[in-house]
Parts: C-alpha cells; structure tokens; sequence
DNA sequence: TTGTACGCGTTATCAA
DNA sequence: TTGATAACGCGTACAA
C-alpha cells in the first residue's frame, strides 16, 4: 500500500521521476535513477492505486459487462449455462488485453446507465437487451458499445452488434429434418420474440420451400416456469404425438422433452423424432445423443470483447457481425414411424 | 457527467452543502436549500464519480471475487456449471447489499494479490484455493476475506470458509447403495485432492463401515482430457464390470458414465448401479434419473458473500460454515445384478 | 446553517 | 534531466 509520494520522499527525488520510470519513460530519466527506483519499486512491491489514477487520467480500465435480466427465465442470469459461457469468452479475452471486468445485472436499463457513468467504464458490452433498450443506452453513453444477441432491427442500425445466423441454423436444420421423409414437424419454444422468433422463422422457411402448410398448433409453446412445468410437460407431450418430429428452440428444451417422453414410454427417435439448437453437454450426454445446431458460444464473447477493444484502439470495426451454425448430426432424428400413435389419432 | 464542483456553481452555493444534500445529512442544511439541490440532482441525473469517493475515502465498495483456475478442467473457470451457479449467488448478495462484485481470475496467487491491492477491496472471495494458497493471501491482505470450499487444514485456521460435508454426503450415498445388497462397489474420480479426497473418504468409511475391503483398484480413475477421454472411458467401463455399483465424484461424471456405458449395450441400473454428487441438471433430465447427493450450490455463493457482509460490518461470523448435503433417491441405483458379465469375468 | 480549504494518489504541464 | 505544482471529483474538519 506504498504510494508514488511516500516512494520519492524516501528516495529524495520527485514524484514525476518515480512517475516516470513506473512508466517506462526512459528518456526522461537517467540510468542511474531509474536502477534506483526500479530496485526499490521491487523492493517494496509497489502497486498503483487505479481509483487515483483513474480519476487523474479519466479513463478507468474497467469494460463494463451489463446483462438485462428477463424476469421469467433463470432468477440469476449468470446460472444460465449460455450465459455463463459467454462471460467465460469475454473475461478471458479482456483479461488478456490488460483491462478489467465488471460486470453488473439488472433488470432496470436506467440502472444500468447509472452504474456505467458511475464507474466511468470504457466500453461496455450489453446483453439481454430487448426492444429500443439498446438505442436507449447508445443514445447517452458515448463510449463504444457492442452488444449482443441483439434482435431489434431498429436497434441494429445504431451499434454493432454480434449475433447468430439462427435463422439459417433451424433452417437447415428442418431441411434436413424433412429430407428424412418428415412432414409433419411442430416447433417448441416458449416465447415468439428475440432469438426464438429467429430460429422460429427458419423453421417456417423450411417447411414453406417444402410446401409444407403452417398451421397455429404447430407452435408448441411450453410454459417453464416451476409450477407449471408438469402440467405443460403433459400437454406438450400429448400434442407432439400428433407429429413425427418436434424442433425445439433450444437443447435445454429438446432434453426436457425427451425426459418427458421417455418417462411416458415413447421412444426416441423410433416414436419421434427430436431436434435441438445450441449444441451443449445436454445434448451431447444424453442418450440417444442429440441432433442439434451447433453454435461457438464461447466465441461469441471472445468476438464481442475483441471488437469493443479494437473500437476502444479507434480501430474501425464491422458493424453486424454473424457467426456460423453447423448441423450436428447424431441420433435423435431419423425417419418418420409410419402408424400414428393412440390409434385413434391419424391424418 | 455533471460533477458536485459545477452544480454548486450553478446553484450558487458550496459543495459541502451539495454534499451533504447527496448523503442526506438532513441536519446539517436548511430545508429550502434542500428542496432546491434535490430538484437540481434530478433534474441533471447526477451520478457520483466512484474513484474519486474511493480515493477520499478510502474504500472502495468492491468486494473481489478471485477464482483461482487449475490447469486442468475447464480452460475457463466460469464455463463450469458448478462455479456459474455460485458466482451468481454471490453476485445477487453482492449486488442487493450495494456493493459491486469485481471478478478476477488467474493462476498466479501473486497476481490475484495485486489486482487486490490496486483496486484496493473492500473484501475478497476466494474459491479454489490449494495448499497454502489462502495462508499466503490471508498474511498479506489485511481486510475479511471469506473462502469457499477450502480443503486445507492447515489454512482452515486462518480465514473464515464456506464448505460442504463432502465426507457426509457420500458416505450416506454409499451407506444406502450397500444396503440395496451391494458389495462391489468402485469410485469414480479424476484425482485425490480436496473435494474429491473428502468425498472419497465417506466412500472408504462407509465401505469400512460395513466390513467391505477397499483395494487400490477400486478406485477408478478418470482421465478428462478431451485427447484422452475417449480411450480413458473404454477402460472405465471395462473396469467398472467388475463391480455391481459405482460412485461417481460428480454428477458429470456420473452421466458421462452412463453415456459411455449405454453406448456399449449395458443398461443402467439392470446392469449396473450408479451414484453421482452435486444434484444438477445433467443429472435430473437424464434418464434413467440419476440418484445422487444434493448440495446447494447457490446457497454456498450466498453464504459466503453474506457472511463477508457481515464481518465489513464488523459483525463477529462463525469461523467454519459446513452446508449439509442429501440424498436424491432417483433411478440408477437398484439391487444388483446376479450374473457377472462377459461371462468369463467372475469373483 | 453555510462555506473554505485540504487531502486522497496519480498523472501532466511547465519551468528550472 | 529534474522538480514544483495543478488537476482529477469527492468528503470532511473546521472556520465563519
């Protein structure tokens, strides 16, 4: 907890001249000080205080990490395996770079802005963001922002974002789905906004170059919620029985299916056939393995940190950038069973 | 951006009664004036700048979070699910309390000391320490700090930690696996220090326990890096056909398991039983259900940074803090098998 | 009740 | 090459 004045009193020199060594100004200090003042810094295991240099230079090192929580999903986002993943890619690669995470979660916009001025950040990345949040924050804080995940199209055209080609990755998907004779192929999510309108779309593409009618009852919207969970279990359920493959949004949500299945008999993929999105230890691990979409996660952070440290250089960055899906092709999707089940039901 | 020094110009008063407005020092300024800087504060949302109320006062509002990886496991800390969970149990205390939680991670003990001295924290978290880790730190770093899941005796004299009855958890698990009439039953893990250790000693005194005779090689002992753990899991299962049950270290492993297993035609649990530790997701959707120890991994993240609340305020804490564990009695352990495999193993 | 002035630790400017 | 000194924004002791 030594401090730069203390140091110079000490060594009977100035402030500047210690300044200017910690600094590596060699030019403005001779040799002989400069051996001085290393080997005490050494000596006594001097370490800056950033707050004091923080408010001397008006930047402060720290890239600001927000996530907007939504209110239904996980009651801390950070469980949230994607999440975690995410912010695994961002520490690292900001880490590396010498600066420092802070990260701050809130459901509250106006929350967030306030802790962003407050800590002076450099850079933020936001996450989470819904709507015109985000063209709320570009619009006050004028440092660079990536954000990511972003589904507003509004909102895209006022920071650069990274996101996924989710709509290709359900797209292919459920072509590939189809091309193992299935034509009748619901789709699980549990809203219609954001990354799940996305990939729902994908999914309508496919089936609308296939010449595959929607219909409403496609959509099979399950409720996650604790308490509801069992009863919409059993609903979702009874419903896919009515098709031969279910696309679910998400990996979480195709092995919660599956469970729920296999718990009432139906086997996978002989009964029906299952498809997931994300690709993560879920999928892989279950048996039978998962046929999903696989997305980098991890890279989608790493990409996000480095493009806002590029912006923080004065780099020039891309303003959209998306990465890749890759179909994964494993066990859970096969051809379609030819009898209906419960006998009564057919089409 | 709008600093104390301006808005008391603009009001054409001091900065000591802006302040004292700000910290609502109520007696110490007129109610007029009050009322006027409340209305001013507002109306140009005034933001504190937190460096310079850290240099004033010296504290800083921060409690650290330092991670300490280990080389092996995940290549990013945060990816792991176990830790996910428990930063964010500590991150929603953190944040509910007013403080904001700054993440470090790093291998080197000295650098997570530095990065503690430069932000100058009020208090620090530490999780994954070995050895004589939190002893060095604890010496240096005069401030509360709170460790979680420390297995050294030697440092538990020296800092408050936050644990789990590791030892208790399996050995109950095992306890109940011998009385489904097992008496082959091998563990499962990837090394022998801290949690894994204390979870192996329940197995061995359970074992004990009941007069069974642990030998070296029933201890099973995986091999999880992605190079290896292909050919590592073949020996595990081959391996594990000579026991009847086996305890798995984690739930992870425990489905990893059952994966390689089911992949190699044995049913689980006709063929053979299977235990895991940690009661997470992987485990609950597979199916067969895995039956496993529950630990609550949030609750540990809470209690931690609760504890660390309490003693910045200068509230006197329990030393040790051991979370129970319990049984979640699902699918995959049953009475064992009557035959041995592959016919020309038998004991 | 209000205001002045100083200190917190650092960096930067400018004069010596 | 070196050293005073101001500035960053805030809190507070002390004076008015």
């Amino acid at each position: 907890m030594i401090t730069i004045k203390e140091i110079a009193a000490q060594l009977n020199m100035s402030t500047t001249t210690v300044s200017n060594v910690i600094h590596g100004k060699d030019g403005e200090v001779s040799e002989a000080k400069r051996a001085i003042v290393r080997e005490f810094l050494e000596k006594v295991d001097y370490v800056p205080n950033i707050n004091a240099r923080n408010l001397a230079q008006n930047e402060s090192k720290i890239i600001g990490v927000a996530l907007k929580a939504r209110a239904d999903k996980y009651e801390n986002l950070i469980m949230d395996p994607f999440v975690a993943e995410l912010i695994g890619g961002i520490e690292e690669t900001i880490r590396n770079a010498g600066y420092f995470m802070m990260l701050y979660i809130s459901r509250d916009t106006e929350k967030i802005m306030r802790y962003v001025s407050t800590w002076n950040v450099d850079g933020l990345i936001l996450f989470g963001m819904i709507g015109d949040d985000g063209i709320r924050v570009s619009a006050r804080y004028k440092k660079p922002i990536v954000c990511i995940d972003t589904y507003s199209i509004e909102g895209l055209k006022h920071f650069t974002n990274v996101g996924l080609d989710d709509e290709k990755g359900t797209y292919e998907m459920v072509k590939y789905i189809i091309s193992c004779g299935h034509n009748r192929i619901a789709f699980m999510s549990d809203n219609t906004n954001g990354v799940d309108y996305a990939r729902f779309c994908g999914y309508r593409k496919a089936l609308e170059e296939a010449g595959i009618e929607y219909k409403e009852e496609d959509f099979l919207k399950i409720r996650p919620r604790s308490e509801e969970i069992e009863e919409s279990l059993e609903e979702m359920c009874l419903r896919s029985m009515d098709y031969t493959a279910v696309m679910c949004v998400s990996d979480l949500y195709a092995v919660t299916l599956m469970s729920a299945l296999s718990d009432r008999g139906i086997r996978i993929p002989e009964g029906i056939s299952i498809a997931g999105f994300d690709d993560n230890m879920l999928g892989s691990l279950y048996r039978p393995a998962l046929t999903t979409v696989h997305q980098d996660v991890k890279q989608k952070g790493v990409v996000a940190a480095q493009t806002l440290l590029k912006q923080l250089k004065g780099e020039k960055t891309e303003h959209q950038i998306t990465l890749p899906t890759r179909l994964v092709i494993r066990d859970t999707v096969t051809t379609p069973r030819k009898t209906s089940f419960y006998g009564y039901k057919n089409h």
